[in-house]
DNA sequence: GTGATAACCTGGGTGC
DNA sequence: TGCACCCAGGTTATCA
């Protein structure tokens, strides 16, 4: 599934081929991948215009294009962004034809991508900020700020992180991989840490995605890199999957699986520390007066 | 405002 | 072998 770690790596292989290069023609081949825009606006929007950079903001892809135009994609589940000959692929939603002959491809076997293009400016500004908060990698994610994003949160640690509008960018695999690497129990609250606890998450967020980057991503199912290659992070997962098998910290802790929020989520009870709620600080000799027995 | 849950979608696995 | 059913998960909409 790919998150923020596949999707920067796909970033970073598709900028040397495609800046400077023209889109001289786009085929949207299924109409879901362009919504709420129908797919002949975006063909027409992107066509014939010259790549100038290609970014990410979270999970987003972004394709920056001459005349301030952003092509955004998001491959949620299952999208792939192709590139070179790719023939014979199937699941093929949208085709990119660039001016050297080649093509980019996005295929999604679950049609669950999206790709928009948005002005750049307040419209680019606007739709991401109402979506996505810190960006995990850029040094803006500190343990005081995430402590601040956290307080009075009931949610817990598990959900909190997959909210793309507190952290952008962590999905399922890495929620798992981050909170083992901090030892925290995926159901602890998230109001309940305090700064040594968030000291340790941002560690492990860090840590966890930087881990996926040096192995080119995670090829659980269907993700692919830009060049079609299948990423070796599956195989370096510290807890995620890791059902029934031992604890990697040999604490004699079996890796058990939960469902935290609909998503199959992976922990070790004996290292990963459970916090519990802190109590409501009270105001006054008696926050909670006694009953009037007299009636 | 917050948290939980359903829905979207399709390939693969499982059970009969 | 073929069929029905369930599961996976990122995001959004809906509900309590």
């Amino acid at each position: 599934m790919p998150e923020l770690p596949e999707v920067e790596t796909v970033r970073r292989q598709l900028e040397p081929e495609l800046v400077g290069r023209r889109i001289e023609r786009v085929t949207v081949l299924d109409e879901r991948l362009t919504r709420p825009e129908a797919p002949r606006s975006v063909e027409k929007a992107v066509s014939g215009r010259k790549v100038e950079a290609v970014g990410r903001r979270g999970k987003y892809l972004l394709i920056e294009l001459e005349g301030e135009r952003t092509l955004a994609i998001h491959l949620r589940m299952t999208g792939n962004l192709l590139i070179g000959e790719n023939g014979g692929l199937k699941h093929v939603r949208a085709r990119f034809a660039l001016d050297d002959g080649r093509q980019m491809l996005f295929t999604d076997i679950r049609r669950f991508g999206q790709a928009i293009v948005l002005d750049r400016g307040d419209q680019l500004e606007d739709y991401f900020a109402a979506r996505l908060g810190l960006e995990p990698l850029s040094g803006e994610l500190t343990p005081e700020r995430l402590l601040e994003l956290a307080k009075d949160r009931k949610a817990p640690l598990k959900s909190f992180l997959l909210t793309q509008d507190r952290v952008a960018g962590i999905g399922n695999i890495y929620a798992d991989e981050a909170l083992w690497r901090a030892r925290l129990h995926p159901l602890s609250p998230a109001g309940s840490m305090k700064l040594e606890h968030a000291e340790r998450l941002v560690e492990g967020i860090v840590g966890a995605l930087e881990a996926g980057l040096d192995h080119g991503g995670a090829s659980i199912d269907d993700y692919l890199d830009a060049r079609g290659e299948r990423g070796s992070m599956q195989d370096e997962f510290l807890v995620h999957t890791r059902e029934g098998e031992a604890c990697l910290r040999d604490d004699g802790g079996e890796i058990q699986r939960i469902v935290v929020g609909g998503r199959s989520t992976y922990f070790c009870p004996v290292c990963q520390e459970r916090l519990r709620r802190r109590p409501r600080r009270r105001t006054g000799a008696r926050a909670r007066p006694k009953r009037d027995r007299a009636g």
